[in-house]
DNA sequence: ACAAAAAACTTGTATATACAACCCCAAGTG
DNA sequence: CACTTGGGGTTGTATATACAAGTTTTTTGT
């Protein structure tokens, strides 16, 4: 049950650093210093310092040493879950309904989300996502079609456009940004509404290699939807 | 300019995975059939398989081998960051107004948010953060007094709530929740807002190793504020 | 035939060693 | 003075070795 010797030097410096006695920035004992200090070899002190570093405590460089990183206020993340993992999730049924699924031409503001020229031909779906049937989610989703061409043959009441799309072209990057908005008539009309209650919308916009790979617009009734998230530092 | 051998091992790992040559929880050769193949010897092969292990793409158990992680359908990550430092980054003025300061009994809802028993004495604070002098987020906070004693001398007009706590009591774990909501009368009426526009809130539970620090409810107007995140994978 | 023991293979920890790469500073050089 | 050079300290990479510990397969013994 003895515990590893790294983790015992890790415990030690992660102690002084929690108890104030290393400042941020502060020099850490250097590998050899920690190898004398504890009896263990360079390569065994090497290795506690380098798992924190890999962890975010400290930092490196080369021929000057070793040092505290800067806490800098911890910024917390938060999740943003497929709604249909989410919905199955908690046990409920999930189920899409699609309403439209077209090439359109690309307007002014899609065409810069999605990096391709204003008027040009895109794919467009609309669909509602339904938690035991009731509407939770509509999703407004544009795709590059010189990424995923076959984007029109597919049956979204079966696959989510998110499953679909992850398969075909692997995610690299997301950008997400959440508002609050009260929603338009149309919006309201496909969620089945009374028209004043917020809603919240969700934009995202994801990247493969290739390049931008589709833009969505999520639209969520603040009184039946919420994002959830529980995470440890 | 050669690059590391443990480096070539990682890219051809990660490469088989890619191209789909290693499925989902295929096997992956071991060690020292790596440190065969590649001519080096089984602590450099091992390093590769380490590291690919602590970045969540391998899998591995002692005895049995090494693995391909499965992939897992990847859930997005966005980052709530502190208003102040984003302001501040946004390169514009922030400061608070602070509202109240004081000790109250907690309610039925916010008892169970901060695991204390109903009518106890809880500290309270309410204050607005404006970025350029426009209100931006009106922060409800509730504060264990058990963990946080001298809250009530504090001066929040000087430093936000969120880097005092963070300063006495390191995060260990945070938990939110994102909605949208009609705001109440009071708070329009703090915020500055007509009354009709949707407002993003946010409720944000921190625990440290010793229980519930704060429960905090931010609301920030749907018109003036947004919820943003760059991230890749 | 069944069970226990041993062997073979795997990852995990630890050590000693060598050299490379990099930073800083001081001593020497023009 | 300005510049170069070198030395000492530091982290980075790589190797060979040894043994511990866990899993699976094979062998052995009854």
């Amino acid at each position: 049950m003895a515990e590893a010797k790294f983790l015992i030097i890790k415990q030690f410096i992660t102690r002084q650093i929690e108890s104030r006695v290393w400042a941020e920035n502060a020099k850490v004992p250097s590998e050899n210093e920690l190898a004398n200090q504890f009896g263990v070899s360079r390569m065994t002190a090497r290795r506690a310092l380098q798992e924190l570093t890999d962890e975010g405590v400290l930092t490196r460089t080369q021929g000057l040493g070793t040092f505290v990183a800067s806490l800098k206020s911890k910024s917390s993340i938060l999740e943003i879950r497929n709604i249909a993992d989410e919905i199955i999730s908690r046990g409920h049924q999930h189920h899409c309904v699609q309403i439209k699924l077209e090439a359109v031409k690309a307007t002014a503001p899609v065409s810069i989300a999605l990096e391709v020229e204003e008027g040009s031909i895109i794919y467009y779906s609309q669909l509602i996502h339904c938690e035991n049937s009731v509407p939770l989610q509509l999703e407004d989703r544009f795709v590059n079609p010189r990424l995923v061409s076959d984007y029109l043959a597919q049956d979204f009441s079966q696959t989510t456009p998110h499953t679909y799309l992850s398969q075909m072209a692997p995610l690299t990057q997301a950008h997400h940004t959440i508002e609050a908005i009260t929603p338009e008539p149309f919006q309201c009309k496909l969620l089945k509404l009374s028209g004043l209650e917020p809603c919240l919308q969700i934009t995202r916009k994801t990247w493969s290699v290739k390049g931008v790979v589709s833009y969505a617009r999520l639209t969520c009734p603040g009184t039946r939807y919420r994002l959830d998230s529980q995470l440890t530092f």
